[in-house]
Order: structure tokens, then sequence, then C-alpha cells
DNA sequence: TGATTGGATGGAAGCGGTTCCACGAGGGGG
DNA sequence: CCCCCTCGTGGAACCGCTTCCATCCAATCA
């Protein structure tokens, strides 16, 4: 029994006469032989495994669209690799390194830098592209502008006028611009509705990790807003423990809107723009997994919708707090007739 | 310029003239090379990656888990690979295919058949179980049964009688016997306290995940349970969630305790009983590391404790339901007085 | 000055598969 | 009866790296 033969017969490629076959699986059996995968990675140039890039992959954000991405990947025979990025000296080195590991890859919240995803094409490793839009590779993406336009808006029709952003500083490390897109987007709704913006509150911060620092330097100010778009529900939750040890009410004294709608949010009874966080990553895997079939998916921008959720964390603000007196004391004068239009 | 001294460079082992280096690391620069990562596995025989093996690794409870493993993964430079064990097939192949693949495994929530465990050791690779009790591994465990009897005291020291118990069907498929220990406790502490164990309160479904089912089915009896102990906060939330749908309040009509305390349960003020679960990770993961080191850890079992939080859906029963008359109509005879020994 | 020693270097072997190619045997057609 | 095909099979080459061994050269020592 050669050695390709016993490859033909476990591979199941080319024509082995029945009596081998049989013979070379009864081997196998009893030996209970099993092909070193490294080597035949090696031999073949496939790995049968996919990697999935994400900066803090246990963020709730990111495992709901692991969630999309985990299903399809495992009944299709691909391993799951993943890569953490934590740091930034992480993010440097990740993109190289996958290389020869990984038959496909697959991008979540993060941007590749140009030269990387050359390197990848020039690899033959198909890249997606999940909550990150980029010219040259497939991309699943929603509309984080409109999505901030929406939030604010909500806030704007419900009568607020000093409304607060809270949001990740773009440090260009992960370049996740999701937050600055859906700042613009609060900036555009306020433009829109005549309500000039005040830079001190727009309030950024890395990570999204100092809701809390952002919370107290709101509440300092000589007038703090009436309401606050975060530009992700862990943030606005995060905010509103904050708020709350300080003895404000949300959303009684202060309304909150978070983005994301992941599953805190719904038993936190969070207002929020909802965005499909698993369907995100089916389609991500579905794309990348049409691409290792052999498909050509350069171009193709799967655009996901956005919805407003309103739940407790928003309402009118308080009588005589619209804002619309700029500067002007608290003047308790606007009678009970606050509300504008509540959705 | 040698193959040998390309590689001895590049791994910076053994003696390599200072210009011969410098030679070399430019021309490695220049050409971008970077070194194919199965190659090198290959050829060592360690492939610089841990395994994690885990059923459906997305349930908030392995994700909690999974956040104090990746770390100490990240900063020692190992890759993680996930394997995630959605259906039984699956669960029979994975421990072998990780041979070869990984230079570690760590398991969550997962019983290891006898054999493969073996196996893995005859291939040197060493294994860590978290959540899971093994004679002859490295272990991270809680006392399930303790947990289990500490949620039902508590229920007991309420004055709750009719308790019932919702959890998995050990169906031996991912060996989860978690369930089934909690389950023990509940009867002991049953037995401690002389109230007899009535089988119809007793409700196993596979995964988890009918707790609606077992909430209709309860509400059906002729007598239903005063109070409920699930064997996971998310059967005890999806409990909640359609016995309110079914018009009951909970604690009023039901109380209610979970066990793990995920975030989740937090934000939806379930009573439950708590385990350290990123601890559990974190933990796992040293003792994984420290293996890959060399050290024996075999005889590892770390034992994690257990605490019981106490919060909002756990109260007394309504009076004249302690449940004392098990068969008994309801006679709302007992006048006010049914508090027993609130916490 | 010649022998000795040790550090630097080149390259072959091997890791465990897959794949291609050559070869042999058996069967059908001329 | 011989030739040619075809099918089945064995094994060499190769995937890209590490590692060991042999070699070489220069410096040190006698």
């Amino acid at each position: 029994m050669g050695v390709g033969t016993v490859s033909r017969v476990i591979n199941g490629s080319a024509a082995v006469s029945e009596a081998t076959r049989r013979r070379v699986l009864e081997v196998v059996a009893e030996l209970g032989y099993e092909p070193n995968a490294t080597a035949r990675a090696l031999s073949t140039g496939r790995t049968r495994s996919v990697g999935v890039i994400a900066p803090f992959f246990t963020r709730p954000s990111v495992i709901e669209r692991l969630r999309g991405v985990a299903p399809l990947l495992a009944s299709s025979g691909y391993q799951l690799v993943l890569f953490d990025v934590e740091r930034p000296d992480q993010r440097t080195g990740v993109f190289r390194s996958v290389i020869g590991r990984v038959d496909g890859l697959l991008t979540i919240s993060l941007a590749p830098p140009k030269a990387d995803l050359r390197r990848l094409a020039a690899a033959g490793i198909p890249v997606v592209l999940v909550d990150h839009a980029h010219e040259s590779v497939a991309t699943v993406t929603v509309d984080d502008l409109e999505g901030g336009r929406m939030a604010t808006e909500h806030l704007l029709s419900l009568g607020h006028r000093r409304i607060a952003f809270a949001g990740d500083t773009d440090d260009g490390v992960h370049g996740a611009s999701a937050s600055s897109r859906r700042c613009i987007g609060y900036q555009r709704a306020l433009a829109d509705a005549g309500v000039p913006l005040r830079p001190e509150l727009v309030k950024l911060r890395p990570h999204g990790r100092e809701a809390p620092a952002i919370a107290e330097e709101l509440l300092a100010l000589a007038t703090p807003p009436t309401a606050v778009f975060a530009a992700s529900d862990l943030q606005a939750l995060a905010m509103i423990d904050t708020l709350e040890e300080r003895g404000m009410g949300v959303p009684d004294d202060l309304s909150v809107v978070g983005f994301d709608d992941v599953e805190l949010a719904r038993y936190a009874g969070l207002t929020t723009v909802a965005q499909p966080l698993e369907d995100s990553g089916t389609r991500g895997a579905e794309l990348l997994l049409s691409a290792l079939e052999g498909d050509d998916v350069l171009q193709a921008r799967q655009h996901l919708s956005l919805e407003l959720v309103v739940r407790g964390t928003t309402a009118p603000p308080r009588e005589g707090e619209t804002g619309r007196g700029e500067h002007g004391p608290k003047t308790a004068t606007d009678g009970m007739i606050s509300q504008a239009s509540p959705t």
C-alpha cells in the first residue's frame, strides 16, 4: 500500500479499487490514524480555516455579529480562528500574520491598512469587511450617518434642544470610524433643525470605555444637556448607571439614546438605533464562503437598514428646559406644553 | 546566504555575525518576507495556538469565561482557535481534529471522552477543563451541588414549599452535567427541609432552550409552584418573559432564581447564584499557559466559590400559598403572616 | 610556522501530507 | 496473437520551514 493510495482513499479522490479502499479504511480504523492538518495545509495550500479579526471580540456587539458567523462556518467545515485585537501593536501585525494561516478573512469593525489588503489579495485570500466601508473589497455596512440622524431627530422631535453626543475618539488605531460617522449624522440633524452645535456637548473618549467620566463632565456644565446620544449601547448604559448614581433620573431629568440594540438594551429598556448585528455576521460569512468557492465578491456591498427603537430612556425634556433660550437661566415659564411630536 | 542562516536570524537562535544578521534583516524588510506559519508549525511541531472548545460559544456564560481567557492568550503570543460545538456530531470529531492543530486545549462546560483525553495526552497536548470535573486533568470548577442547595434554601427560607426546578436534560451529548448536579443540590435542600420532592415540578429540557415550554407546563399544573429554580440565568430570564406574557407577576405570583450571574442578570434584576465566570477563564488560561511552559498541572484542581445574589425576582409566596397544604384548594385563610424569614 | 580550536555559514534531511508521473496488468479490438 | 488503452497503484518530488551536521576560515596556542 503506497502512501499515494492511502491519501487517495482518505480524500476520496481519483479512482481506487473497492478492495484496496476497504483494506485501507480497515487499517486506518485499526490504527486510529488521523491525518495531520498542518502537513495537509502545507501541502495543499489550504488551511480549511477562516480568520475573524475583531477588536475586543467579547464586546456584546461583536458577539452578536459572531452569532451570525459561527453557524455558517461550522456547517461549511471551516475552522474559526479568532484574532483578538486589544492593543494597537497587535493590530499592526495581525493582517500580516494571518497570511498562510487562513483561507479567508472576515474583519469586524476594523479598517485594514491598504497595504495589508494588497498583500492579502496577492496571497489569494478573500477578505470581507463587516461594519466598515471600503472601496476595493466586499463589505457589509449600515448607514451610520443616517443612524446618527435618526437618534438625534428623535430627541429633537421630543423637544430637546441641548443634546449631547458621547462617542469614541477615532484614534485611527482601530480605524473604527462608526462613531464619528454617527457624530456627523448628529450634527446634520441639529443643523437641519436650526439648532446650533455646541462643541462642549460633544464628548469623545477612546474605546467608548469612559462613559462615566463623560457623564460627570456633562453634569458639571453650567447648563447641562437635557438629552444624550451615545454612539453605542454600552456607552449609553454605562452613562445611565452613572447618571442615576448622581441622582439624575432617566428619562425624567435626562434622555438617553444608544446605538446597536444589543441584547442588554432590550432588558435595560434603552431607546436605541437598532442595527441587525447577527444578520451582518451572516451576510459577511455568506459573502466570504462564496468567495472561497471561487466567486468574485469584490464588488459586493451589502447595506443593512437601521431602525429607531423607542423604549423607556427618552422622554420630552422637563418644562422650561427645552433649551430654546440657550444661555438663559432656567425660567420655568413654559407651562406644560412641551411635548412636540412624540413617536 | 544559506537558508539556515536566514532561519537563524529570524528566530534569533544560535550565533550569527552582526554583519550577516543586518544584511538578512535588510533583505527581509525589502522583500516584505513573512515566514509561513504552517510550514513552521509542521517543522517544529509547535503551532503557537491553543484551542478552545465550547458548546455554543456565543452564549453569555461562555463569553464571560472567554473574557478571562482571551487577554492572557493574546499577551502570551498564542493564537486563539475556537471550536464551536453546536451539534452532537461535531463533538465526536473535535477532540480528534485538534491534534496537530493546537499546542494546548481548553474546554468549557464539556466532558471530553476518556479515549480522546488519552490521545491528547499521548500527543503531548495539555488539556484544561473549565466547568467540568475530571480525575486525570487540570480543572477549574465550582460546587454546583452546593449552588443548587443555596438557591433552593433561599427559596425555602422565604417560605416557599412548592419549588420547581427547570434544567437541561443531561443528554450525554455535551456531557454538561452542571445542570443535573444543581438539581441534586435542589433535592438535598428540599429533603433537609423536610419538603417532599414532587417529580412533576422537575422539568428537564435539552439545551436549556425551552424555558417557555417549561413555564407553560408549570402553569398548567393543578397546583402550580410558587417558585422556580432555573439551572441557568438564560433559562430563568426566558421563563420570566413567558410568565409575564401569561399575566403572572414576578416575584409577586412566582419567584424565580437563576444560576451564573451573567451580565444580563444584573440588568434584569434577577436573583441568582453567582459564579466567577471571567475568573474561571483566567484561571483556566493560567493553568494551560503554565502547562505549555512545561509545568505539570495535571493535579491542579481550582475550586471557585459561589455566592447568592438576591435581587428582585424572589419574594415570599402569596398568603396561603406556602404550599403547606400540598393539594389543598387555594383557601385564602392564612391572613397576612406569610413571610417566613426574608434575607 | 603548523596544529588546534571555535565561531560562522551553507545545505541536506526531515516534518507529514498531496499530487503527478511512470509503470504494470488486464481487457478489448484489429 | 499482438498492440494499445485504461484503470489501479507505488513512489518521488514538493510544500516552506527548522535543525543538525559538515565545512571553512581565522584566531590562538605551542
